[in-house]
Order: structure tokens, then sequence, then C-alpha cells
DNA sequence: CCATTTAATTTACGCGCGTAAATTATTTGT
DNA sequence: ACAAATAATTTACGCGCGTAAATTAAATGG
């Protein structure tokens, strides 16, 4: 912990009193020499907190141990949080987990591709933009990098996608909504910049569908990410102009809801499953603040644990050279009941 | 753009004309060649994108250009804005910034600094987790790398300290809060994670005092970064138990608000200025969701843009070798009306 | 105990770049 | 146009480590 610096491995190989190839491959991988030995560096390794440059580490290895992870947008705590459950997972696994954040930026997201490549990571777990990725500059990357798409699926790309389930989500929500009311209408933007946005509004109409009721989707203006915003200015535009055909409205995503939500209490509309109110609102995603809405929202919730699960270890077996061919995990989602519907 | 794979900087320069140590400088600084040889080797770089290998490039500089940005929980809304608005400021001055979240644990931060101190980083945007951190291991490293800590002062560790004026925010607000109805009580954790906790709570004291009020002050059990849950909780308990003296609660930060608007919520009693509304409640922080809350957050907001803008440029003018005393610089909050108070 | 397997060591090279010193070419001022 | 200042080139070395091949030492098994 204390003794003199050591310089470089030669030198902590000396102190040590093993030579500096096995070193090097302790290093590498503390399981591939011989107990004795390891017992000994790590002996030397208490005495001198010695530890490998990486830099020149990671010059001649073949493959890195970094893992890159990208998020659309760091400042959404769903990503935040799905980020954080991966970080882990990736520092448990030995690897070196580096975060990125689109921002929201299409061409953020290229620029974060590119600074990824020049980190030769063994693996990126990546969440893409969605409608406005450039799909060519991603498919490239895929092709160069071992990535595993998570989240959003643009494509056929990278090694596999995991996510959720969201014709499940939708369905599901929707038949809950529907057994206990009056069927929801469903609530989105215009121009989602997410594509589970898509499959969330067809699921929705395909369900009412099947329940036999009237479908009735009410899509709001507004680009980029700032969606509580744009529930809010929608669902007060929506509400003035009696928009809604039934009391309930079902939210293509909680942040949504959240905007819509502070829209109806800035219109005295209460919201909620109570004698007193007027409409029920859900949501869709689980978002970590949805339990402090007023009323708490009634939303279904990501299987935050199992996606990351899964995403990190179809990786890591990349890595490890277990070739598999592509496919698509979707997980369902857990319906949270709250007082908003 | 699309030319033959170029392996390393001894071929670039070659297909550049251009000698390789000269690349090399271009690569360190684009300004120190002269124009004709910076115009030929940008053209070069059209046709071959060669980029070099940041390991070998880091192995042997003195100082690399990475910069490190740790925040306590990259989850809260607040600490993933202002990270955003430090990495953009970093990306602009021409370093690589990397994150870093301690997501709430001690044990975490300081393998955070373990591992940023194996990037031999330029510099360090450091915020503290605060009273759980450990000092000595801050101080430490703050020996080792050009640190500036950032919202969250431990002692006068580090090149500087930029935060926010935490005796301007809750002076300002409670102020504000005198002159427009009843004096607030203040509602707080008990055991803050944050040390900016204590000085809200003593210059709310001050304040109360100042104004000729009596002060009441309610702290909440809970231990972590869960604030929002602290305050459903120790709101909801408050609220039950008559804990609150007057009509106006003033709480320690947003997210404590957040969860007590909740409690209120849950409990049927109507928070804001209206003449049906029988409480008042305030934050403190400008938190991201503050606006969207039910009714909208009053609060006091950090200048975010001026607090990293003084953090950043603060750490690159001691990275430039401009040596400077330290120094702490807190900066003034803005009140936002809004209709919780 | 000796033959076999397995691990550690020695030796030697190379990765891609930073960087310093000496030299040569180019620009600048007059 | 020429001397002085500035920039680019050449040459040469080293950084800290990965890694391969040949050799030697240690563990294992019957």
């Amino acid at each position: 912990m204390a003794g003199n610096k050591i310089r470089n491995m030669e030198e902590f190989a000396s102190v040590s009193g093993i030579s500096r190839p096995t070193v090097s491959k302790y290093f590498n991988d503390p399981g591939s020499v011989r107990d004795t030995t390891r017992t000994r560096i790590e002996a030397a390794l208490e005495l001198h907190d010695y530890r490998p440059n990486i830099y020149a580490m990671n010059q001649n290895r073949k493959l890195t141990k970094n893992v890159g992870i990208v998020v659309p947008l760091l400042s959404d705590p769903y990503f935040a949080e799905i980020a954080r459950n991966l970080e882990q997972r990736c520092l448990a696994a030995g690897y070196r987990p580096t975060l990125f954040s689109s921002h929201g930026d299409p061409a953020l997201e290229v620029e974060v591709l590119d600074t990824l490549r020049s980190l030769k990571p063994a693996g990126v777990l990546l969440a893409p933009l969605g409608r406005a990725s450039d799909g060519k500059a991603l498919e490239k990357f895929c092709e160069d990098v071992p990535t595993l798409i998570f989240d959003s699926s643009v494509d056929q790309i990278g090694l596999a996608f995991v996510g959720s389930d969201n014709f499940q989500f939708t369905t599901h929500i929707t038949d809950y909504l529907c057994r206990t009311g009056e069927p929801p209408c469903f609530f989105e933007m215009k121009t989602p910049a997410n594509p589970n946005a898509h499959r969330r509004r067809q699921s929705y109409l395909r369900a009412m569908e099947a329940f036999g009721h009237t479908p009735d989707v009410i899509s709001v203006e507004g680009e980029g990410w700032g969606f509580e915003e744009i529930g809010l200015l929608g669902g007060h535009d929506a509400l003035k102009r009696g928009r809604f055909s039934t009391n309930t409205i079902l939210c293509s995503n909680d942040r949504l809801a959240i905007g819509l939500l502070t829209a109806c209490y800035e219109q005295g509309i209460r919201v909620g499953r109570g004698e007193a109110c007027l409409i029920r609102v859900a949501g869709q995603d689980g978002h970590p603040y949805s339990r402090y809405t007023c009323p708490p929202l009634t939303t279904i919730s990501h299987n935050y644990d199992a996606v990351s699960q899964t995403a990190a270890e179809a990786l890591f077996a990349a890595i490890d050279g277990q070739v598999a061919a592509w496919k698509s995990t979707r997980l369902e989602g857990k319906l949270i009941l709250r007082d908003s519907a």
C-alpha cells in the first residue's frame, strides 16, 4: 500500500520475484497463473500498489477490456437507471465500462460512435436515438465493433437486440383500462423520436379492435426529447379543444404522461380513479419518477433488471467468441397500479 | 474519407507528404504548424480518414487531454444536466471528457477516483458525495491530479471550489415566502448526504431570526439518495402528526419537495397559492422536473450555465499552468415563481 | 521414482507514438 | 536580396507493455 514507487511492470516483477511476462499474464487473467504465483504477486501488490499503465496495455492488446455504453439521453432517469445497471454488470464481469450520451442529437451520436471506435472496445451496448439516427453510420459501426442494440431497435444490425415487448406493454395496459372503466384514447407525439412509439400506437389500435372498441389517437406536435413539455403543451391544447373522446387516456410513455398530468392540474381537472375524478391517465415505461406524480401514475414498467442482464450477458458471450445468430429478445413489462388509472 | 487503410502515423505522414514528427505536432495542436502544412495534412485527412491511436498517444504524453467528470448520482437529473453542460464545455475546449457517477456510494466514489488516476487525466471536475465521502482519499487524489471541486464543498481541497451560494438561496426564498404569506417552516432530512443541506438549514434559521419570526425545522428520517421517497414518507408522517406549524413549507431541496407534494396529494391536501389551498410548498435547486409537479414547484434555481462555465474555465486555466490561490466561488440562484408557493 | 503434463522463465522483438537534437528549408523584415 | 527568425525534416531513442518461441522448473500420475 505504501512502499517505494514502482515505475513499471519490470520493476514490479523484480520486487515480487516473478518474471515480467508472468506478471503480465496475471494482470490479463489472474486465474491463468499458478496459485502460489498468484499469491506472491498479490502479496507484492499489497506492499507496493502498482497498477499497469492502461495505455501501454491497450496499445498492443488485440482486444481491450473496455465496454462502451451509449444511451440517447442520460438526463432521462430511465436511461440513467438502465445505464447504471449495465455499468455495474460490466464491472462485475471484469470490463471497464465507459458511459456516453447522445444527448438527443444524431450528430452527437455519430461523434460518440467515432470516439468509441478509437477506444477499440471489446464491445458496445448501444441504445440508438431511433428514427433520427444515422442508420448507415450505425450499421457501419456494428460491422467494425461487436455491438449489442438495446431499448430501441432500428434494423437487424449488431449482435442482437434486447428490449421490451411494446406490443405486450400496450396490449396489457389497454386491456386493464378497458376492464376497469371506459376504453382509453391514446396520447402520443405526432413524430416520435423513438421507434417504440410506433409499435405502441399499433398495438393500441390492434388491441382496441380486438376488444371491439373504437380507437382514438391524439397525436400532438413537438420535436425533440423534451417529452414533458410536449405532453404539457399538447395536453393543454387537447383539453381545451375537447379532443379526448373518453375519460381515459393512455399515454405513449410516462414522460408524456407527466406533462399531461401537469396540464390537467393547471386546468383544474382532477385525475384518478376516485369519485370526484374526471379522467384517468396511464403511462408506459415505469419511469423512476412515476411514483411521485400527482396522482401517482399507473404504468407498465420495463423489467430493468432482466433487460440489462440479458443485454450484458449476450454481449459478454459474443466477446468470448460464442457465435450466435442475430436475434431479438423482447421482455414483458409489469403493470403497476397506482391512483391515476 | 474512403481511401486505403492507413495503419499508423508513419504511413499517414508519407501519403500526406509531411514528416511524421510534424504530423504528430499537428495532432497535438493543429495551430502549431504552418498554414500550408496544416491544409496539406487536412487534405490528406479527408482522403484517408486516419486517426492516431489514442493509447500510443497517451502512453508518452506527460499530460493527456482527458478530463474526468464525476457526479454523486447520475440518475438525478440535476447532476445529469450539469454533467452534460460540463461535458460539452470540455469538448469545445478540445478535451476528452469521461463521465463517472458514484451512484451515491462512498466506496464506489473511491473506486472512481482510482480508475480516474489510471487514466492520467489533465484534470478532473469532481462533485463529491459530501458527508459520506472518504475525505482522506479525496484529499490524496487532489494532490495527485488537478481537481476542481463543484456543487458541494468538503474541505479546502483541490484547485478551487465552484458552486451555488446556499445562504443566498435560502435567504432569498425565505424572504419571498415571508413577504407573500405566512413565514415558512423548514422541511429537511435529519442526516443529509450533502453538506449544502446544512448551510441551507443554517441560513433558514438566520433569515427567520433576522425577519423576526420563529423558525421551525422538521427533520425527517431516511438515509441515502432516494430523496423523493424520504420526502414522501417523512411528509406523510409530519402531516399526520401535525408537525407543520405554519401553512408554508420550505424544503431543503426540490427532490424532497417532490415527495412532499405527493404526500400532500395522497392526503387530499391542496397545495398552492389559490383560495382553496391549505398549504404552500417551495423547493430549492431548480430541478429539471420542478416545472412538472402538481402544482408546479416554486423554487430557487442554480445558475447551471454559470456554475459549469466558471468551473470548467477555472480547471482549463489551471491545466494551462495559470496558478491561482485556492478560492471558493458561490453563485447566486434565481427565484422561479410557480403555483406551489 | 521417473515420465509426462503444465507452468514459469528467458530472450527477443515490436507496437505507435512522443520527443529531443541537429540539420535544412522557408518565411520575414529591411 | 540578404540576414535573422521561424518552421519543417531527419535521425534517433525510449515509453510500458504484449507476445511468441525456446528453455527450464515444478507439479502430477501411476
